[in-house]
DNA sequence: TTTGGGACCTGGAGGC
DNA sequence: TGCCTCCAGGTCCCAA
């Protein structure tokens, strides 16, 4: 399941096959993954053919490329994103996937839009969107001025970001993303802590594996009141929200199925890494470390499930 | 205005 | 073997 570091990879992956690269064709096998692109499937392919790729952006979860309709060689500044007003916009929602490919190679299974580049020697042709749930998709956006006038995410150093991410808020591993503006708007909120962190409006990139992984190390229970957190609390929560990312990032992202592959179609390894999301019935390592027995369990938590040990994440 | 709940979606697992 | 139900979860929409 793609979450944070998982699309980090995505993009990275993506910044080294596609970056300058112009669209020859677009094929839109299954119009259902471009739903959010609101003028049709012919107007999306109309925007994206011909188009050049100016840079590979990121906030939390979403992806965008801005897109270059003029020739000649890309200028630095067009790679940082300026120079365009439109970008392709991408989500992965639980199952997608932006995989690098030959031509000649068979389709996946759940193949839904195909974006053909101009051939180039050293580097695959083919841009595909693979999503067998059918959550995540691909629209063209316009680019509008972020609110603070800073760049709008990773990867980018023009102050725009794409209108539909411009919602949500900046994730923990942006250079830009501030530590005092989190816990004021956290201390705001009247909820509980995990439903604030998987909250984009209030930070973004966190889903239910990383915001179950950092309550962990923090020692907080998912449902603390968000109003009630002392600072220190909230300081070491993010310090390990970055610390459980970035680890994550270094190799490859979590996998926990076929569902979610860089661009090159091979698996992360921080499943392996895990303290506590799906060890349901398994011991605690801090415990057992304390020489204590106690064993991770699993809570119903907005239709879906969250993990803690009982013991040292108690609810106060 | 803020908060919480449910729908969307598909395929695998498990029960009968 | 086939059918049915449950589960996974990021985001959006709507009701309270």
């Amino acid at each position: 399941m793609p979450e944070l570091p998982e699309v980090e990879v995505v993009r990275r992956g993506l910044q080294k096959w596609v970056q300058g690269r112009t669209v020859t064709g677009v094929e839109v096998v299954d119009p259902r993954s471009i739903r959010r692109h609101t003028h049709g499937t012919e107007d999306f392919r109309s925007q994206l053919t011909g188009a050049r790729i100016g840079a590979v952006v990121r906030r939390g979860k979403f992806l965008w490329l801005p897109l270059l309709h003029d020739s000649g060689e890309l200028q630095d500044s067009e790679a940082a994103g300026a120079g365009s007003d439109v970008a392709l916009m991408a989500h992965l929602g639980m199952s997608g996937q932006l995989l690098m490919q030959d031509p000649d190679q068979p389709d996946e299974k759940h193949l839904k839009v195909r974006i053909a580049f101009e051939p180039r020697a050293d580097a695959p042709d083919e841009l595909r969107f693979v999503d067998q749930r059918i959550f995540g998709g691909l629209s063209v956006t316009s680019l509008v001025p972020t609110s603070d006038g800073l760049p709008g995410g990773l990867g980018d150093q023009a102050p725009l970001i794409a209108a539909e991410a411009a919602h949500i808020a900046r994730d923990p591993l942006d250079p830009s993303f501030s530590v005092e503006a989190f816990m004021a708007a956290l201390k705001r909120r009247r909820t509980g802590l995990k439903r604030a962190l998987l909250d984009q409006s209030l930070i973004s990139g966190i889903g239910n594996i990383y915001a179950d992984e950092a309550l962990w190390a923090s020692k907080l229970h998912y449902a603390r009141p968000t109003e009630k957190l002392r600072p220190a609390e909230v300081a070491e929560l993010l310090q390990n929200v970055r610390a459980v990312m970035t680890a994550s990032l270094e190799v490859g992202g979590t996998t926990f199925d076929s569902l979610y592959v860089n661009v090159n179609g091979a698996s992360g390894y921080f499943e392996r890494s895990l303290n506590v999301y799906g060890r349901e019935g398994q011991p605690c390592y801090r415990c057992q470390d304390n020489g204590l027995l106690t064993l991770i369990r699993r809570e119903p938590f907005m239709n879906r499930s969250s993990y803690l040990c009982p013991v040292c994440q108690r609810k106060r």
